[in-house]
DNA sequence: GTAAGTACGTACCTGAAGGTAAGTATCCAT
DNA sequence: ATGGATACTTACCTTCAGGTACGTACTTAC
């Protein structure tokens, strides 16, 4: 019953860390791009931009819930994190466009893997918390 | 420049709703699941239970700044959506043994996947960012 | 002239995520 | 007998994601 042998390696060394599980550390910086990738309105803005470029009011008309405020703010992380392009025309009524950076364009599609599994076995999933609810 | 042409179709029929992209629905249930799993410590709980079973200490030691208190709700969340088995063996010093479902092992894997990739791709993105910083 | 659309910024507020600290009951090692 | 490990729970407090509402500057449509 004691046998639950599980690598627990402390830090060790710095190349040790670096190879795989910094995810781990407390101050990795991964965390902040995952944070922001995996808030609320950033999964589904990734998600949307898939289908292509989007202006901002056809994203919140999309994007069932997100208030304005919300939209832009996710906008910036994801712009400031190089995954979404924002090209602004300086016409009168106000003319902007998102789009996916090649960066974006990859950690979107693992994101929209996630999301789409997730939908897709929801059943499975609702049945399992009736059991214990 | 007014040929941005994206799909916005309105809710439409309830069974086109169904077929693909319920998520932007604001009532969609995935949203909630998607928030357990992608949730600050969700994410890195699914990652450290696909090396193995872990009791509850050695995740705390394992995964670097969460609390105890974070950790067993955490725990109880990905339980109750069906990701998390938990095992207790009623002896005196309490030892109760968390691994993942065959449900849980699939999330698992594309949370591991989209964490990995940024991860790996952490350079770029820092680039990125201090680019417009 | 008045309402609506465009892409936001800003101020204010709430609610929930998350942190800190302590308590619990029982053992084992020193 | 004192301290630590085990797996939590509870109470309290802080912080921030997120919501609501309003302002902006200009245009088109009614």
């Amino acid at each position: 019953m004691s046998e639950t042998d599980v690598s627990l390696i402390p830090p060790a060394t710095l190349s040790e860390q670096m190879r795989r599980g910094e995810l781990f550390a407390v101050d990795c910086p991964s965390r902040d791009v995952l944070q922001h990738v995996t808030s609320r309105w950033g999964v589904l803005v990734l998600v949307a931009l898939l289908a292509g470029t989007h202006r901002f009011s056809d994203l919140r008309r999309k994007i069932g819930g997100v208030s304005e405020k919300m939209l832009a703010q996710t906008l910036q992380w994801l712009e400031s994190d190089g995954f979404v392009l924002r090209k602004s025309y300086p016409v009168v009524p106000p003319h902007v466009e998102y789009s996916l950076t090649p960066l974006g364009l990859e950690v979107a599609r693992r994101v929209e893997a996630l999301a789409d599994w997730i939908e897709g076995n929801l059943p499975s999933i609702m049945e399992a918390r009736k059991l214990r609810s």
